[in-house]
DNA sequence: TCAATAATTGAATTCTCATTCAAGAATGGA
DNA sequence: TCCATTCTTGAATGAGAATTCAATTATTGA
């Protein structure tokens, strides 16, 4: 009953993300993002609330969606080595042509606002976790396979940090030679030590 | 001639380094600095010029400072391997109870400003270059004091992400376990290869 | 066809913040 | 001592940005 909205949610708080992911909090303006998504302030903040409360709809759209399909990717190998390649691949891949040129939603949030926002902070803190218990269980699941050393199956912290640099280094538009040469040795450190 | 400052410009920039490291660009009111730096906008104004020029000058002293001061460890050391772990230690050290808990000015700029501002990338991108110089460096003494494989000669690049890793894992208040997780993977990566 | 309800529009409003400024205060040189 | 100059102070200004709102429009169910 009543007039039925003229656009879908969903698709509108991709816009959002995608707006978040290449301009920040701060440096994205309510207009500005009115603009990306094709809404009036009206309608965007009838169906959406205020700008944070948007932000935070956006991040959860790009954890559950953009962020789920690069982790799922570990599990999805046939052993835990071919996981941690198949993602760090799928990282340089669309740092070099994908959206990741601007960085990665998430590390940029981490950045910005995480000193100043408790909630955003813990939601950040939940998704570093998400990814390094992926590459745990990729890590043991080698080891279980004896294709890496005992010593190597603690190292999810050590490609969390190389996954967070990256997302750093993608802002200075590396070359592809040049974020090999970043991958190689970090996949290395833990294949080598068998 | 005429009425004297009453402090000193150098000291008062170091404060607003500070405000800056921690709280971001967007994130740090021109009203918060004042406060931080004991200075009235006139003042503040009338010395440093507006918001962006003194940021950009207190970027500057952090490169000349805190960051010089990091970097030059690299090549104070008796061989690059020792440089490098001495920089990382320095680091991990700093993270914990130094001013490093709250990330670094550039990688925090280096994510805020860069897509935006292209002075700020350029100044980011001059710095990045700088470490990455002293790493290669490093890495071309101990290869050639017997150190380190050939292969991991030109593993500057990684190096330089897993410090900008490091930056952004920080402000996760990482324990010292954590840390060194981190770095022995990374530096292992590099000594190991001999 | 007609209410009742909800969405759309973009101008108006309100708020926050960077920046300016006028008045007063301190110093060095004459 | 006095003038010229510069600094300090903090309230005032103004720009820019987030949010609201009144008027209009569209749809559903009766």
């Amino acid at each position: 009953m009543a007039r039925p909205k003229t656009f879908d949610p969903d698709t509108k708080l991709d816009l959002a993300m995608d707006e978040f992911w290449r301009k920040g909090y701060d440096g994205l303006q309510v207009h500005d993002l009115c603009r990306a998504m094709g809404l009036n302030p009206g309608s965007l903040y009838g169906t959406f609330g205020d700008k944070r409360t948007l932000f935070l709809a956006a991040f959860d759209r790009y954890a559950s969606t953009v962020s789920k399909e690069a982790i799922d990717r570990v599990a999805a190998a046939p052993s835990g080595l071919d996981g941690l390649r198949a993602y760090f691949s799928h990282i340089v891949e669309s740092i070099l042509d994908g959206r990741r040129s601007w960085g990665c939603l998430v590390t940029n949030v981490a950045v910005e606002l995480t000193s100043r926002d408790p909630e955003i902070a813990a939601r950040v803190q939940a998704h570093f976790q998400r990814l390094e218990g992926a590459f745990a269980a990729a890590l043991l699941r080698s080891f279980n396979a004896g294709q890496i050393s005992q010593a190597a199956v603690g190292s999810a912290p050590f490609l969390l940090c190389v996954v967070q640099g990256l997302n750093v280094v993608a802002k200075t538009k590396p070359s592809r030679e040049r974020l090999e040469s970043i991958v190689r040795p970090a996949i290395e450190a833990i294949a080598k030590s068998v």
